[in-house]
DNA sequence: ACTAATCCTTCCATCTACTGGAAAGTCAAG
DNA sequence: CTTGACTTTCCAGTAGATGGAAGGATTAGT
């Protein structure tokens, strides 16, 4: 399999799937004697694995951790739970800044005439 | 006014406030004999501004906007009124998708066992 | 066999918004 | 006169890719 099919296959764009391999994060690819990245099943996995982990805001460190679980038939769940946890803290956490930040933004907002005039709440409270 | 006093009536590292004149968000100040940079309150109250603006999560870019409507005498609460709307639909955009993923981590974090089987519906998911 | 389209390679640059650090110049106090 | 705090410029690095150029490989069609 070419890098193309590989990124078809694995749901991520050729250049994420060569940067991947650049920073180690998954293994790379054997090459055919022109050159060209040859990818297996197995890697395909590993490649799709890592896609979703970053779809759930794993960082690429976290992703690492989570790989070598991945690949660690001996894990132990209590393992990856700390990392979940670890994640769905920060979670937690940018979910209460935001809503303090939408709460205050959407107050001024809804104070705002939005009109010709330059009185503004918003302005007022940012100078 | 030293840039090291302007950092610390603004709020804002000293590294942020050349950066700030560097990529021409603010205006540069005007230097003394030795070359230091010198800010009279003026300054301030702007490095000061997009401080706030930048806490609310407003982008470089949107803090121009913002920073030319806070000088400007003649601006409709209106101009301001959109950039904050935007804003606003960022966060809520950002919120829902947090949401998302918490719902769902949260949701595989509390099925799994955590002790030191391999068996994981957090790896499950992922793989 | 030739050619055009598509794929692949490497390398370097760019994005956001800073932050860190080195080497060197300046200023105020004691 | 020295010490220490402050400042300057410049270069590099952070996360996580993404864009593009220059050039080689492959494949389909004629």
């Amino acid at each position: 399999m070419n890098i193309g099919a590989a990124s078809r296959a694995s749901g991520l764009p050729t250049k994420t799937v060569r940067y991947y391999a650049d920073i180690g994060l998954v293994e790379p690819p054997s090459r055919t004697g022109a050159g060209y990245r040859s990818y297996d099943d197995s890697a395909v996995r590993k490649l799709a694995f890592v896609r979703r982990a970053r779809e759930f805001g794993f960082s690429i460190d976290e992703c690492r951790g989570l790989l070598a679980l991945y690949e660690d038939s001996n894990r132990s769940s209590a393992d990856v739970k700390r990392i979940a946890e670890a994640r769905l803290e920060d979670i937690e956490r940018k979910q209460r800044e935001l809503q303090c930040l939408h709460d205050e933004l959407a107050h001024l907002v809804s104070a705002c005439a939005g009109d010709s005039r330059p009185d503004c709440p918003i302005i007022d409270r940012l100078g």
